[in-house]
RNA sequence: CGGGGCGUAGCGCAGUCUGGUUAGCGCGUUCGGUUCGGGACCGAAAGGUCGGAGGUUCAAAUCCUCUCGCCCCGACCA
């Protein structure tokens, strides 16, 4: 490719709306345009690492025995009201009629497509297990896209999905994915990954987990454990909170004027925070009044509330809503009232605990000596984790001190179960005869975002530096003084002989300036550069530089075909 | 969805508070010339419904109302 035909103009400036490394880069070289929020065209230089990337996918899934399928973008309300997202799913969905004013929506995931085929197709147990999958555009309507390729409305997907005879086989193809996903991401480049356990959200089933690159920029956080590996996405990361275990004292009223907050009562009563059991209230589903009782010095993990409560529709609840359970805001708990007019979350770690200090529901006044299995008894509550973890929490493990960080998702991996083959009806015959839903599971990678999350790992103050997997040309050729005959005659000859040797060249051939050119190559970051100058043509040589690397070497014309082939085959093989 | 910010040439911005001829600057683009190894210089040129609609006014990029779009923080997010 001739840079003087490259469509995709580099921009001097930074972007004034770029935060992110990846997303400046991406503008600045000429990666991607921005069309609408979250919507962006690639140009060839992002679509051609984009190609790759899918490539290496494709070839990752086919080893583990995937086959390629392509499903619609674009599908009817009934489909999706089979397994009843329809209705689950709220705006993120884009929904829309043809013209027949039928409801139709713009596919953001494929359960429901891939199930509808797969139960035609699939109809015993011989044909299993089996693994299809698809590289193709998904629509979300996120609230608020962000970062570029980071989080994106629409963005390629590969995903894929398995159906198998039983759970075990499931779990142990999910292994093989697992794999598969580690494969993936070294092989384009990335080093500083990890998999975490994960919420499984909307896509339902139990275990999931993520592939996470580990980067502060990232917007996920997660908790690792450097002794175990026990390792989470914070939306679900449980830990050993340290409680106070005592033999219970009497419950006792006390005085604390004016003292609502749990640092002033604390303070007031000359206890630790975690001493204490807060009340935090929640309207759940507009009706709802959620009591939440949570000890002192935890917050509330409100993704774990959700999925206690089986529901994303809820808020805080306004102080006439708790007033009205007979609950006093800042002197609330649940003891003395009635679980008739709230559903009571207790976390753990009040029952943990003894003699904490909490609410008696009369203003100024504290209960002292609480202790959750004595006080609590007869009353309806659902026990359940619901705090959120802190750095330096014990580990849930091996109650080591865990680690925060940040992260981005590049891929997840969950088991689905029968989530949607069971309502869907996609069964198979086993060899009794008898008729089973298949168990599934399925895995998702986006190719845009992985694209920008090697940018956030490979990068300089220069651009990004792209691994010779994913490079979108293998060798940039920058000719200096191109205008020059022997400059043009010895790099037309050079580049016709590279490529001919099969080395994908960007030649750039423009009449422009030394730095424009370097400044140029380097926000394209291709791994291997060349420069052909009168400079260096005069002693028959030619400058060699990587992009990863600042020094530069000096190879005579006639070895440059030969020793950028040993090269680029030295260089692959660290991907392969 | 809550909070904040921004829409003026392809990109980055000034001008808006305090209304006043043909709306500026840098980069980029085109043409001519001098340069030529890390974003050169000189000269000329093209390029604008000042996001949109309505209003106030003798006069609106500037003031008012409505509206659309985008960005950032948070909430949300297979």
């Amino acid at each position: 490719m001739r840079l003087s035909q490259l469509i995709g103009k580099t921009l001097r400036d930074d972007p004034k709306n770029a935060k992110l490394v990846s997303h400046k880069f991406l503008l600045r070289g000429a990666y991607i345009r921005q069309v609408g929020a979250g919507i962006y065209s690639l140009l060839p230089i992002a679509k051609k690492i984009v190609s790759k990337i899918e490539n290496i996918i494709r070839e990752e899934m086919n080893r583990i025995d995937g086959q390629e399928v392509m499903l619609p973008v674009v599908m009817p309300r009934e489909l999706w009201e089979e397994a009843g997202r329809y209705d689950s799913i709220g705006d993120e969905m884009l929904r829309f009629k043809d013209r027949n004013n039928n409801d139709m929506l713009l596919g953001m995931t494929h359960e429901e497509a891939i199930v509808h085929l797969a139960r035609t197709e699939i109809n015993s147990y011989k044909q299993l297990p089996v693994m299809l999958y698809q590289i193709q555009t998904k629509f979300r309507d996120e609230t608020r896209s962000r970062g570029g390729l980071i989080r994106v409305r629409e963005f390629t997907m590969k995903d894929a999905y398995s159906f198998h005879t039983s759970f075990e086989d499931m779990v142990d193809y999910y292994h093989k994915v697992h794999e598969a996903y580690d494969r993936i991401f070294k092989r384009t480049g990335l080093v500083d990954f990890i998999d975490v356990k994960s919420d499984a959200g909307m896509m339902g089933g139990n275990t999931s987990h993520e592939f996470m690159l580990l980067t502060p920029d990232g917007e996920d956080t997660i908790f690792v454990c450097p002794q175990c590996k026990y390792r989470a996405n914070k939306e679900i990361a449980q830990a050993d909170y340290p409680g106070v275990e005592e033999d219970p004292l009497p419950l006792k009223k006390v005085a604390t004027p004016g003292k609502k907050t749990i640092e002033e009562v604390a303070a007031f009563l000359k206890v630790e925070k975690q001493q204490t059991a807060k009340a935090v209230f929640y309207v759940a589903r507009e009706k709802q009044l959620v009591f939440v009782l949570i000890r002192g010095d935890l917050e509330v993990n409100e993704n774990k509330l959700g999925k206690a409560l089986q529901t994303n529709d809820f808020r805080p609840a306004h102080d006439v809503e708790i007033e009205k359970a007979g609950a006093v805001a800042g002197y609330a708990s649940p003891l003395n009232l009635s679980t008739d007019d709230f559903t009571l979350v207790v976390d753990p770690t009040v029952e943990q605990s003894n003699n904490l200090v909490t609410g008696a529901n009369e203003t100024d006044t504290h209960y002292i000596n609480f202790n959750a299995d004595r006080d609590l008894k007869g009353m309806e509550y659902i026990q359940t984790d619901i705090a959120t973890p802190r750095e330096g929490d014990p580990c849930p493990q091996c109650k080591k001190p865990l680690k925060s960080s940040r992260g981005i998702e590049i891929g997840n991996i969950f088991q689905l179960g029968t989530k949607y083959s069971q309502p869907m009806q996609a069964d198979f015959l086993d060899e009794h005869g008898k008729r089973k839903p298949a168990v599934m599971g399925c895995y998702g990678i986006g190719v845009g975002r992985l694209m920008a999350s090697v940018i956030e790992e490979k990068n300089d103050e220069y651009g990004p530096i792209w691994p010779l997997s994913i490079a979108p040309w293998q060798l940039q050729i920058c000719a200096i003084n191109y205008r020059k005959q022997e400059v043009k005659d010895a790099t037309e000859k050079l580049y016709i002989e590279l490529k001919e040797e099969g080395i994908d060249v960007l030649l750039d051939d423009r009449d422009e300036k030394a730095g424009v050119q370097f400044n140029d190559a380097d926000l394209r970051g291709i791994p291997f550069r060349i420069v052909l100058s009168p400079r260096n043509l005069k002693k028959n040589q030619v400058e060699f530089k990587r992009r990863d690397s600042k020094d530069k070497t000096f190879i005579p014309l006639n070895k440059v075909v030969a020793t950028l082939s040993h090269e680029i085959k030295q260089e692959l093989k660290k991907y392969s």
